[in-house]
DNA sequence: TTTCTTTCTTGTCTTTTGTAAACGTTTTTT
DNA sequence: AAAAAACGTTTACAAAAGACAAGAAAGAAA
């Protein structure tokens, strides 16, 4: 159950051992079903979860629509990042899409890793300039490319996901709607 | 000169004084004058800056046109992260927009402070959780705001930058074009 | 299976944006 | 001071997206 966090932890940092099994007693498993709420809407949360099984999406509600922000799956961490750190109540839900497995990271025990591990700082940090890569290129590319454009570069880069999430969610995370989602795929097709 | 540097790492933790030295001759002094590029197209960068004065912007260059992504000013770190920490040649320019003051970091050098300052992983861990949180940030303006609330946020969030940074400029900076901007300013005065 | 819900597509109409070019103004350079 | 470059706005037209509603298709639940 573990094994497959420490084989993304590895890729960070080596971890000895004994970090190792700091590091797993202090996540808790956790097995949830499809639509189950991670994070609530107007809420403080003190959990960050790594995904081991399933997929989540994160959502803002604006206008009384739902606007999905985040789509991720397995073996990556998610979380309320803002409320996390900052500690406000945060506008943002994350939910399951799937029935996933989870492991989850209590913010106390978090900041108890980072006293007894001395490489938690640089793994936390590794993963960060990670993150922050890929955020980046998100955000460039809402910037620089055409609705269309992103919707092609989401095919090939992460074919996968299509199959698993609805369209009308991922039209909002393209940041358009699922009208207009439709009608792009129409055009691509008509163009090939 | 690295007064100002400190008084900003002090919001994040409390290095001791041999730390700072360290740091402190780990960075180097640059004077640069406007449109002085500090990254340029297709090339590797080993360096980040930390603008003590100035303005300086991001830009991708896409169909002969100039879009910039990230615009920044006093006290904040800036570089083309991806290639800083992959290796790989960079896509964007980063160019001063007025004459700027800089502290520059050289990635070896940053390495070795990693090495020889216990606190250094904990500080970057720190200013890129503040920096992902930002991101996150306009990452969902993009997705959920349209130009037009994007342009009033950045009127009332960042009213300073509007004095400092041309209107086309900013018009890519917030995903459309200074054609587009012109109207919704237009929009915005007829309203009021 | 049958029903119910969710998802996807399509049509019409309106609004917004992009493109390209022109024009006046301001700023910078020589 | 004169010339050149950069900047901001406007116009006309085309392309794309949003809103809204209707209906088909697919999936889940009873």
């Amino acid at each position: 159950m573990t094994e497959q966090f420490f084989t993304y932890t590895d890729k960070f940092v080596n971890f000895r051992q004994a970090d190792k099994e700091l590091l797993a007693s202090a996540m808790s498993f956790r097995h949830v079903k499809t639509k189950t709420d991670l994070v609530s809407y107007d809420k403080r949360t003190d959990e960050l979860f790594f995904l081991l099984k399933g997929c989540l999406r994160k959502y803002y509600i604006k206008d009384g629509q739902q606007i999905t922000i985040y789509i991720t799956a397995e073996n990556s961490f998610i979380g309320a990042f803002d409320s996390f750190i900052t500690g406000t109540a945060c506008k943002e839900i994350i939910e399951t899409l799937e029935p996933s497995e989870l492991l989850v990271l209590n913010k106390k025990d978090l900041d108890k890793l980072y006293k007894d591990i001395p490489l938690m700082n640089e793994f936390v940090r590794k993963i960060l300039e990670q993150t922050l890569i890929q955020f980046q290129q998100a955000l460039t590319s809402f910037i620089l490319d055409s609705p269309e454009e992103r919707y092609t570069k989401l095919l090939s880069q992460n074919p996968e996901i299509l199959q698993r999430v609805p369209q009308h969610m991922l039209a909002t995370y393209l940041g358009i709607t699922a009208t207009s989602l439709s009608r792009i795929r129409k055009r691509i097709v008509e163009k090939s």
